[in-house]
RNA sequence: GGGCGGUUAGCUCAGUUGGUAGAGCAUCUCAUUGACGUUGAGAGGGUCACAGGUUCGAAUCCUGUAUCGCCCACCA
């Protein structure tokens, strides 16, 4: 017997040797796959970690499910392929590049230009993508990294470029002045999902524009009313019938101003006194009622630093300050009808904590809502040639069944945000990313990726949001514009695994694209997953300070017990609490495995692996095939904790527990016919175990395989116990 | 404001189509140089949040309540 198993395993000396040769074997590469060309293809792309990040727990979960997953499907006989990438993350990347020269040099991105900033920005990146991607390759996953993407490379450059020219051909890009959610603070556009609301207590103002005004107006927001073009009142409303229609000249604040009273039914009666100050570019809803009452809407008070832009006394003050300005001046024209406080949700920037400042901008958006004759689809419920809209095909793709959420509420959550999607505004103001393809000359605009021919063009100055180029993602990394075999055969895949909270953000905007440019879903099945949070229960998070590395785990337990401990216990959905004993116990289960084996290898040396089983044996043999079959359908059922827990109590409880210790007797017993079929069997049962168990824990399986069937290829391609249909 | 969940043993959570409540950890008792002390055998511990309903039968299905949480949102 190998001396190794007179030891306790120890994964620290096992996982890198393990991992280095199923690189080299290649089979990571589905190609490379025994009867690769006979084999039905199963897909899953890696969701691509921030290329200059570090892996934390919530990745080593994603990875550690996903290698399940795809583990059990190699074994099953399929043609895996699991691909990995990385993502430019323009906004956070950028920030820190940015932050680390004002640090080390005392210069803005200003100081430094744009072409400057963008090389050092993607060689910073490139420069940390080695770390995340070593640190993935420690958890164990089997991805093929031949075929290794990064948004920012040259095919995925082509795949968002073509993306934008053909939906813009389409008429679903288009440039339009919206109100944006503007960040003063980072200087940029962001997207609604990138905005937390905080609750904060604020004033709620009520006053008159002027002594002999009519109507009493609420707002928090005072300093903008010197941009107001309108009251609107719902039409409804018998307090302000009279006025509806009517304009009164004003000077607020020492500010001239043209207010005409507008009836529409956005407005709340109940709220305030009824009466909204209609301020077209500081605010979505006035800007929409302006639209409908045909209004002025380049009425622009606040800049993009949130500082007043009107004359008067508010001239050039920060929006806080003017706030104050107005109230004091209110209060001594006696215009003040009553302050109350109330608490309101306020609009901050998720990544710099900036207070969201509505302003109308040149922007561009995805509408979701544009009428287009689909070119070729086929999912179903939308026909090659509809005239459909985005909207619609991410509609369809869920409710025919084309992209199935397993978890009914998760399918809830998407159509109910389907429902609510705006136009999506894709362009950010910043440097580092795809910068959109447009060139502009006087009144021309063309769509492509170089500078037209002539002189005297420029090219629009912002970049793509980075969902732009993720959205993408399932077929940019198969190689599409081209038409590529890997693009027919392994698209759309099969499986995505995404948190939750990623789900608007991510998942149905891949279906939109993939809708769009293949007329296909970008995935068969979405398995939302939870979040990982620590012991009480809480986010990780760097304010709290309680991360835990996951590299600090595996070298304390190993991977194997990593994976174990983050999807035993938990169904895939609900959040996982990671607790670092339960990792410790099944840092034990290995070294129980091993000496499972050890027990076995003694017991087994130079046996017949092919004696007749004695009726008891056989009994003990279906046994296993039993639980096997179920962990199958476990596996196919998305029950991945179910499947892991059978196996763990199986082998402890059952293999080790009762069936070794029986087999003491048996061995002692004179029946010579007995000791060749038990130890047949239990080489058999701790074959198949083994094998169950390697998605799983693929190190230590890997490695007591090697020893246990010296002349059998890789457990990792090695067939899965079970065959055929669970059904 | 709209939507979606959770509530089961001291703790963390399972419980697949309704059929006598489970695991791990923790606690307690006992055993043991035997493949493994990273061990084994055993014990205690739950009116499955609450109230109704459907059913021969409900942790599971329905209705309502409480409570905790999450997502979405242009009540100024």
């Amino acid at each position: 017997m190998d001396e190794k198993f007179l030891k306790p395993y120890d994964p620290s000396a096992t996982e890198a040797r393990i991992y280095a040769e199923w690189e080299e074997s290649g089979y990571f590469n589905p190609d490379n796959l025994p009867d690769a060309d006979s084999r039905e293809p199963f897909t899953i792309v890696l969701p691509p970690p921030n290329v200059t990040g570090i892996l934390h727990l919530g990745h080593a979960y994603e990875d550690s499910l996903q290698d399940s997953v795809i583990r059990f499907n190699r074994m099953r006989g399929k043609k895996a392929l699991w691909i990995p990438g990385t993502d430019s993350a323009a906004i956070a990347t950028q920030a820190r590049v940015e932050k680390n020269i004002q640090k080390e040099e005392g210069k803005s991105r200003h100081d430094i230009g744009r072409e400057e900033l963008v090389k050092r920005v993607g060689e910073f990146a490139r420069s940390s993508e080695q770390t995340i991607l070593s640190q993935v390759r420690r958890m164990g996953a089997s991805l093929d990294w031949s075929r290794y993407a990064y948004t920012l490379d040259d095919t995925r450059n082509t795949a968002v470029f073509t993306a934008f020219k053909r939906m813009y051909a389409a008429g679903l890009i288009y440039r339009g002045n919206r109100i944006v959610n503007w960040d003063p603070k980072g200087q940029t556009t962001i997207s609604d999902d990138e905005i937390v609301h905080e609750e904060r207590t604020a004033t709620l103002y009520t006053f008159k524009y002027s002594k002999d005004f009519p109507i009493p107006v609420a707002t928090t927001r005072l300093e903008t009313k010197v941009g107001d073009v309108a009251v609107a009142v719902h039409p409804d409303d018998p307090r302000y019938k009279e006025f509806v229609g009517k304009t009164y000249e004003v000077v607020f604040c020492d500010v001239p101003l043209s207010i005409r009273i507008v009836a529409d039914t956005e407005v709340d009666p109940e709220f305030g006194t009824g009466a909204l100050g209609v301020t077209p570019a500081h605010s979505q809803i006035d800007w929409d009622i302006a639209t409908r009452h045909d209004l002025p809407k380049d009425k622009i008070v606040i800049n993009e630093y949130a500082k007043m832009t009107a004359s008067g006394r508010v001239a050039g003050l920060k929006v806080i300050e003017a706030r104050e300005t107005v109230a004091s001046w209110l209060r001594e024209e006696g215009l003040m009808v009553s302050e109350e406080s109330i608490s309101q949700n306020v609009s901050t920037a998720e990544r710099t904590g900036g207070i969201i400042e509505p302003l109308p901008k040149l922007q561009w958006f995805v509408g979701v809502d544009t009428p287009f004759a689909i070119e070729h689809s086929e999912i179903p419920g939308i026909k090659t040639g509809d005239t459909t809209t985005l909207k619609e095909v991410m509609r369809a793709a869920v409710e025919s069944g084309a992209v199935s959420m397993p978890q009914e509420n998760f399918k809830k959550i998407y159509q109910h945000w389907i429902t609510n999607l705006h136009d999506w505004c894709i362009s950010r103001q910043i440097w580092f990313g795809h910068r959109i393809p447009v060139w502009y000359r006087e009144d021309e605009v063309v769509c492509q990726e170089t500078a037209p021919e002539g002189d005297g063009w420029v090219q629009d100055p912002d970049v793509l949001d980075t969902w732009f180029s993720s959205a993408l993602w399932t077929f940019s990394t198969l190689g599409w514009p081209e038409q590529t075999d890997d693009l027919r055969t392994f698209h759309p895949t099969s499986f995505m695994s995404p948190a939750y909270e990623i789900l608007p953000l991510w998942v149905s905007r891949m279906i939109l694209m993939s809708g769009f440019h293949l007329g296909q879903v970008p995935f068969k099945t979405v398995l939302i997953h939870g979040l990982v949070r620590d012991s009480k229960g809480q986010k990780f998070s760097k304010s709290l300070g309680n991360g835990i590395d996951p590299i600090e785990m595996i070298d304390r337990y190993g991977a194997d017990a990593l994976r174990m401990g983050l999807l035993g216990g938990a169904a895939v959905g609900s959040d996982v609490r990671f607790d670092e004993n339960k990792v410790k116990g099944y840092k034990n289960f290995a070294n129980k495995l091993w000496n499972i084996t050890r027990y076995v290898l003694t017991e087994t040396e130079g046996a017949d692996e092919d004696a007749p089983l004695t009726d008891a044996d056989q009994v003990l043999r279906t046994e296993l095939d039993e639980i096997l079959t179920d962990v199958t359908a476990d596996f196919e059922n998305y029950r991945m904790h179910l499947a892991a827990e059978k196996l763990y109590h199986y082998a402890w409880h059952r293999l080790a527990d009762e069936l070794i210790e029986d087999s003491k007797n048996v061995f002692a017993s004179e029946d010579t016919a007995a000791h060749a079929s038990r130890r047949a069997l239990l080489k058999s049962l701790l074959a198949d175990v083994l094998s169950g168990l390697h998605p799983f824990m693929p190190f230590v399986t890997e490695e007591i395989w090697k020893t246990l069937k010296p002349s059998a290829p890789f457990l990792m391609i090695s067939p899965w116990p079970v065959s055929g249909s669970v059904e």
